[in-house]
RNA sequence: GCAGGGGUGGUCGAGCGGUCAAAGGCGCUAGGUUGAGGGCCUAGUGGGGUAGCCCUUCGCGGGUUCGAAUCCCGUCCCCUGCACCA
């Protein structure tokens, strides 16, 4: 047996492809394709997972190359972005949960990780093993146009994009909150987080009650209930404080000072107050103008919000609790001398809710069975009524004008108001906590305030993008509806950022370009990058990026200090290639990168160069589980190279699911597709045994002329499973094509061995065989390439084709060959011989002669009736039937007439085949699969039990004796 | 909650008005081949049946149609995204 799937073999066929330059794409007078995948951010090891997402382009840039596209298919490394600095900073720390990863699952040598405290290092390394894998996994890339982010003359372009962007007033300045470490007095993200992985940040309203002159300022996420507020509550256990801010005095809790102070200008701490000091005091509501009695409220956290709290006993449950619990606390209220005006709090309805009383917050305790303020099921009371009230709350009375609005538009309309009367204003806070920072310090929400903003709310902008969105064929197209959403959806993108590793935003020099907005119109850099090699960065300009993507020519004498002839060469290139004819990324990118890709075509390049297409691949699975390098829950694509080869990986990711859809890496079934490729391989073996001498594939490029209907059969096969997989192809189904190309493939063949078998001594019946293997041997050879290249090319080498089979001509496929009626013929054929296995199944009687009836003529022309009438219409056939005089007996017409409408869809009918000849043709095969003698009738001469009558076209009548 | 997608036989997964008891893979059963247990090929894998057929199934309930896994309505359940991050 030979083993194609060594990997000796496949880095002889690496260094082949690689000396023969010939995945190396410039320009030419071919129809061009130019596909590019998102290119990888190279922070750890490549995994199967990348595997698969740099296949899928492969295979397809294989496939069209072979129909005679040039090609091109580049690949570079996004090396600009936070994360791996702050990987190189856990490494400098020797954090062990990092150090373990990066030996044990990237498998880094000791040696290499001590380095790893450069982040550039990080990038450095792994894109050099992303490079290196990528080869070993057969990928026809462009090397020549490889680059880095952070190569200078990256850096010109992406500069040349942005200045662009403002020039078009695509840029603005805003503020913007972030998750802050007051300690390192810098932004964090998640992986520089010990605690608070992906907590979101939450927009809270803040309101501000008057107290003789000064606020307590109260945060809420339901302003709208200001209605329904019957007091406030604070800590009386915490410290308060009078802040400073705007010429106002707000007060609130201390410990909720540090997160404010990030978020206001000229804010600063004006003097402790005794909380218990202003229990009892009255304030003025801000929107009801009615006044509040402050009350204390242990429960009330000092740490998030304001530490103030306002008081909705009807529409929320704590609030209520509290309330019924203080009106019991005689002592406490004693103590501040509050007990009258406590006793007469009623709690107020203002929200029509359905299926709740007027009081939700009450219903809702009875119905969770909340007993007090310490019951667990309080919280789910809160957040229930809260999603209820949101969902399908309308304002009732109570409310004034708001009166009958629904709940999220009366919200909306009160936080205007109360903004733009300064009666609020807005906070920042997590939705959990706590969030701590790898040094130890909580963290806080900080509003940077000379942030960039790429401005996606630009309505016009949008237009655009619509107008390109609409232009392209989006695989799958389900997809199409999330594009529309989420370019709908998209507010301002805050495209600047403080750390990580990145290219300077041109007009301030305080910040970089944030990585997925330095990412969005790389692919025409492609076109020229592999003429920067030769330039030196410093005379790549705008005006030069001008003339290259845009055809700008610039009004001064020598705008840049490159030659007018490399100028229009690369210009050139850039034209032949763009627009981009694919772009493929993964789907949870949809909603940004995608997206930005959309916009930001739209926006720099004419209609002409907006981009055609884009592929969204779905995710990777590891035994029917999330892949996931922290819980060590994957596999190193390099580890199953050498397990596997790549053939078999190539061939198990792209069969197993269809680019969009999830894979699932299982071994058992990559072992069962290993096994598979070797039949591929042993396939030939045996077709070069039959055939009796070497073949030489080059000798027999024409399909054979072949009479007998088992081998036009093949033939059809063939064609059929072609056309199949190209057009599969076409539109990126890798797993159909295989399906055609592949097991369909197989299973053809396998039923024409069997049905071969028996003539395998009759030499003038082998020759026509041994020609039609051959030529289905060329055949399948060229459909599996893109899949699995390596072996492919070591059997069109050994059995004599020209060249390399990879740059080898795609196979047509000829419609002409693929006749329906041999098709059905076989299938006759196998029909009867299963109908005859059934009878015997049923009756268990071991027959000694089966005899065989086709179908009268008679039958035959009113299937032709009925097939030209279309519908099962029984009177029309009938009549047409009589009419034509096709059979004296009328009663039987009519009695076929009944079933026809049925049989008919049954069996597809496609006209008279001669299955007298087309069974007598298989007669010996029917003998065998039978293991009795079979006769076939034309006429039926002899039939005692009248079975004959059965008989129906495609049907034959049966008589087992 | 909003948006998108989905529920098919032991399992993965095609099908998306008639060719559907429903492709193909895996698993399982039987037979053949063979160096007996591996591999491969053939057949079977919802139920029933002394003649190639009949009955019941595609989350659940209803409807449209000569005909529905496929279309419509209702209902239950599941997955993904909801951002400043690659």
């Amino acid at each position: 047996m030979i083993i194609l799937t060594d990997i000796k073999v496949e880095e002889k066929w690496q260094r082949k492809w690689q000396e023969s330059n010939i995945f190396p794409s410039d320009p030419n007078n071919k129809k061009k394709i130019f596909v590019t995948v998102a290119y990888p951010y190279p922070s750890g090891a490549m995994h199967i997972g990348h595997g698969r997402t740099y296949t899928v382009p492969d295979v397809y840039a294989r496939f069209k190359r072979m129909q005679g596209y040039n090609v091109l298919f580049p690949m570079a490394w996004h090396v600009t972005g936070a994360p791996v600095v702050g990987i190189a900073k856990r490494i400098k720390r020797h954090d062990p949960w990092t150090m373990d990863i990066y030996k044990n699952i990237h498998k880094v040598p000791e040696e290499e990780i001590e380095k790893f405290t450069d982040p550039n290092y990080i990038v450095e390394y792994f894109s050099t093993e992303y490079h290196d894998v990528m080869t070993r996994m057969g990928y026809t890339i462009d090397w020549r146009r490889e680059f880095k982010t952070l190569d200078p003359h990256y850096q010109k372009f992406i500069e040349w994009q942005f200045r662009k962007l403002k020039a078009k007033g695509l840029v603005r300045i805003g503020e913007h909150p972030v998750k802050y470490c007051p300690e390192c007095e810098n932004p964090v993200g998640d992986h520089d987080l010990l605690e608070g992985e992906g907590v979101g940040i939450n927009e809270l309203t803040l309101v501000k009650f008057e107290l003789e002159g000064e606020y307590l300022v109260a945060a809420t996420f339901r302003p709208e209930t200001l209605f329904a507020a019957t007091n406030l509550w604070l800590n009386p256990d915490s410290e308060y404080i009078r802040v400073k801010i705007d010429n106002e005095i707000w007060i609130m809790a201390k410990n909720a000072y540090d997160n404010i102070f990030n978020q206001k200008k000229d804010i600063s701490i004006e003097s402790g107050i005794n909380a218990q000091n202003l229990i009892g005091k009255q304030v003025k509501n801000p929107l009801t103008g009615a006044e509040h009695i402050i009350l204390p409220a242990p429960f009330v956290d000092p740490e998030y919000g304001t530490g103030v709290v306002y008081s909705v006993p009807g529409h929320a449950p704590a609030d209520l609790i509290a309330l019924i619990d203080l009106k019991k606390d005689e002592k406490e209220l004693e103590k501040y001398k509050i007990m009258e005006e406590v006793q007469s709090i009623q709690a107020i309805g203002m929200i029509k809710l359905e299926g709740y009383g007027e009081i939700p917050a009450e219903d809702m305790i009875k119905k969770l069975e909340v007993k007090n303020q310490n019951d667990p099921n309080l919280k789910e009371a809160t957040n229930e009524i809260y999603k209820l009230e949101h969902a399908k709350g309308i304002m009732d009375k109570n409310t004034g004008e708001y009166q009958g609005l629904k709940v999220v538009d009366a919200r909306d309309k009160i936080i205007k108001l109360l903004l733009d009367s300064k009666k609020g204003d807005i906070l920042f806070e997590f939705a959990e906590r706590p969030v701590i920072c790898r040094c130890g310090t909580k963290c806080v929400v900080k509003i940077l305030d000379d942030q960039w903003f790429l401005k996606y709310s630009d309505e016009h902008w949008k237009e655009t993008t619509y107008q390109c969105l609409e232009g392209m064929k989006i695989i799958p197209e389900e997809v199409r509806a999330n594009f529309k959403y989420y370019i709908g959806w998209l507010q301002d993108w805050a495209c600047s950022r403080r750390i990580g590793l990145g290219t300077l935003l041109p007009w301030n020099k305080d910040w970089l370009i944030e990585p997925l907005s330095d990412s969005t119109i790389y692919m025409a850099y492609y076109t020229i990058a592999k003429y920067m090699k030769n330039i030196d960065p410093e005379d790549l300009n705008d005006q030069f990026f001008d003339e290259i993507f845009l055809g700008l020519k610039s009004d001064s004498e020598n705008p840049y200090n490159i030659s007018p002839e490399l100028t229009k060469e690369m210009k050139d290139e850039f034209n032949y290639w763009y627009p981009l004819d694919w772009r493929l990324s993964a789907k949870d990118l949809v909603g940004n990168h995608l997206s930005f890709h959309i916009f930001h075509h739209s926006a720099i390049f004419p209609r002409n160069k907006w981009p055609r297409g884009i592929v969204v691949f779905g995710m990777g699975l590891l035994e029917g589980n999330k892949m996931s390098s922290s819980k060590g829950n994957i596999v190193m694509l390099e580890d199953a190279i050498e397990t596997y080869g790549s053939d078999v990986i190539r061939l198990f990711l792209m069969s197993s699911a269809e680019p969009w859809q999830d894979f699932d890496w299982r071994e058992n079934e990559v072992k069962g597709i290993s096994k598979r490729l070797d039949r591929f391989f042993e396939f030939s073996e045996r077709v070069e045994k039959m055939y009796g001498s070497k073949i030489c594939l080059e000798d027999h490029k024409t399909v054979p002329n072949v009479k007998k209907p088992i081998n036009k059969w093949m033939i059809a096969q063939v064609n059929m499973r072609i056309k199949e997989a190209t057009e599969a192809l076409e539109g990126f189904q890798t797993r159909k094509a295989l399906q055609d190309s592949f097991f369909l493939f197989k299973k053809d063949i396998d039923h024409f061995f069997y049905r071969i078998e028996h003539e395998t001594e009759d030499e003038n019946a082998m020759s026509e065989i041994a020609d039609v293997m051959v030529y289905v041997l060329g055949i399948w050879i060229r459909l599996m390439v893109p899949f699995v290249p390596h072996g492919c090319e070591e059997l069109w080498e050994k059995h004599g084709g020209s060249g390399l089979v990879s740059t080898t001509e795609w196979p047509q496929y000829d419609i002409d060959l693929m006749d329906e009626k041999v098709q059905k013929g076989e299938e006759i054929v196998h029909g009867l011989s299963q109908d005859i296995n059934e009878i015997k199944k049923v009756i268990s009687i071991k027959p000694n002669k089966i005899h065989v009836y086709v179908a009268p003529e008679w039958k035959w022309k009113l299937f032709d009736i009925a097939n030209k009438i279309g519908k099962p219409d029984i009177g029309k056939i009938m009549q047409e039937a009589i009419k034509q005089n096709v059979h004296d007996n009328k009663k039987e017409i009519a009695e076929l007439a009944k079933k026809i409408g049925r049989e008919m869809t049954k069996i597809k009918y496609i006209g008279k085949i001669d299955e007298y000849s087309t069974l007598n043709n298989s007669i010996e095969f029917l003998c065998g699969e039978a293991d009795a003698k079979v006769i076939i009738y034309d006429k039926p001469t002899y039939d005692p039990q009248g079975k004959s009558r059965n008989a129906m076209p495609y049907k034959p009548a049966i008589f087992i004796e």
